[in-house]
DNA sequence: AAAAATTTTTAGGTTTGTCTAAATTTATTT
DNA sequence: AAATAAATTTAGACAAACCTAAAAATTTTT
């Protein structure tokens, strides 16, 4: 289809926009909250509308509003799942704290090559789940249906995948630095002790350690 | 300093017919010259000379000629960093053939973190070179002294990275992958066989192989 | 249902990077 | 030293993505 980077960035912010909207009530996204968004005005948006229109990614009449159709919504989709890729590749291999990441993800999710997503993916081990627990669309536009879990809720030895974590302070981040926890990490439970509620936990190619429950509440983790 | 892609692609072009220019002659690039190799116009070229120099990053006066300064080119060796990084990555990383790389590090260049390219190069192992051979300027815009040689040169039991290849064929490239030699490869001669010239080699986590002379002259290796 | 407030669109500009065609300047031939 | 050719620059336009200010449509209040 071949879009511009503000298309692009247009298409993913009413994707947003609806998703966080009440669907209950029928309203698709409005003008002004869409600039809002996208840091621009209303008289851009309306302009960028009528582009989107004529290359069928959205469904449009003047004052009656708008939204994606199933192409917009798959061509949304298909940059969110790039965006979130380079997330994860972000945090995941160049060691980036999670609140560093969007922002440069902003800018790699544009890079067009299909061929370059399809080997990230590979390479990053089709990762489910982004460094902010957002799911990862997959080729087809798919969101996995995500069986993210507590780490208090994996069942002892089973590993699993540490998906998201609860709290993103910098302290919270010194300590999961400390015990070389990250997201991506393969991560097993030895042990509940039952007087603090602690876990004796196992991360490949490291010796067992404990962390407390305060630690453990915030960890999420999926498995198979 | 904030430049645009187009920009960006403007002052690496002029370096690199910089380059190539013959020094000896003192020419500097000439209009056409750029056109062409920018796939666009001479009077689009002379355009963007002017908003260079404003810019200050070359040196421009009008029917005269142009070149980079110095903020000029170490603005181009910090695109070129960018550039190289981003295609050993592909390569190294990602799997990808050496010719399909440089179309994708195009459009990967562009994006602006220093943190990015920071983290990436300490990724990556600090690379010195790139998948075609060419060197990875540092940091500082400094262009590394490389000691590149042909595999033959590397003394026994000496271990060498495999920094680029002569020879780019489908057929090369096939041969390679079955041995798995890539760029970036440790590699370490066992002994040569005076009869044909063939090499013993040994990779890290593979075990020893044989090579013709053919297959050890198209491959450069450095090591400290 | 009229008035007021809000939302959205149009009208008319600006900036960036491009283009074609014409005018200048410089280089090369006669 | 002209004349001719080639390279370069200017003039004038265009598309994309913005903008401000004003007009039009819709919604909310009285
Ligand atoms: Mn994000
Ligand atoms: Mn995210
Ligand atoms: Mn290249
Ligand atoms: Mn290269």
């Amino acid at each position: 289809m071949n879009l511009s980077t503000s298309e692009e960035n247009y298409i993913k912010s009413i994707y947003h926009l609806q998703l966080a909207a009440d669907t209950s009530t029928g309203s698709v996204v409005n003008t002004n909250a869409l600039a809002k968004q996208l840091n621009t005005k209303a008289a851009s948006v309306t302009d960028m509308l009528k582009k989107l229109k004529t290359k069928k990614l959205i469904q449009y009449e003047r004052y009656y509003g708008f939204k994606l159709n199933e192409k917009g919504t798959q061509t949304a989709l298909s940059i969110i799942r790039r965006h979130r890729l380079w997330e994860y590749f972000l945090v995941s291999k160049l060691g980036f704290d999670w609140d560093k990441v969007h922002i440069i993800a902003e800018e790699l999710e544009h890079v067009s090559s299909m061929e370059l997503i399809k080997k990230l993916d590979t390479y990053l081990g089709n990762p489910k789940i982004d460094p902010h627990g957002d799911p990862i669309p997959d080729v087809n536009g798919r969101l996995p249906v995500i069986k993210q879990i507590n780490l208090f809720m994996l069942p002892l030895k089973k590993t699993g995948i540490v998906s998201s974590v609860g709290n993103q302070s910098p302290q919270m981040l010194e300590m999961l630095k400390h015990y070389g926890i990250g997201i991506g990490s393969q991560i097993k439970i030895n042990k509940v002790f039952d007087f603090d509620n602690s876990l004796e936990i196992k991360l490949v190619k490291q010796p067992a350690c404990i962390i407390s429950e305060q630690v453990a509440k915030n960890i999420f983790v999926y498995h198979d």
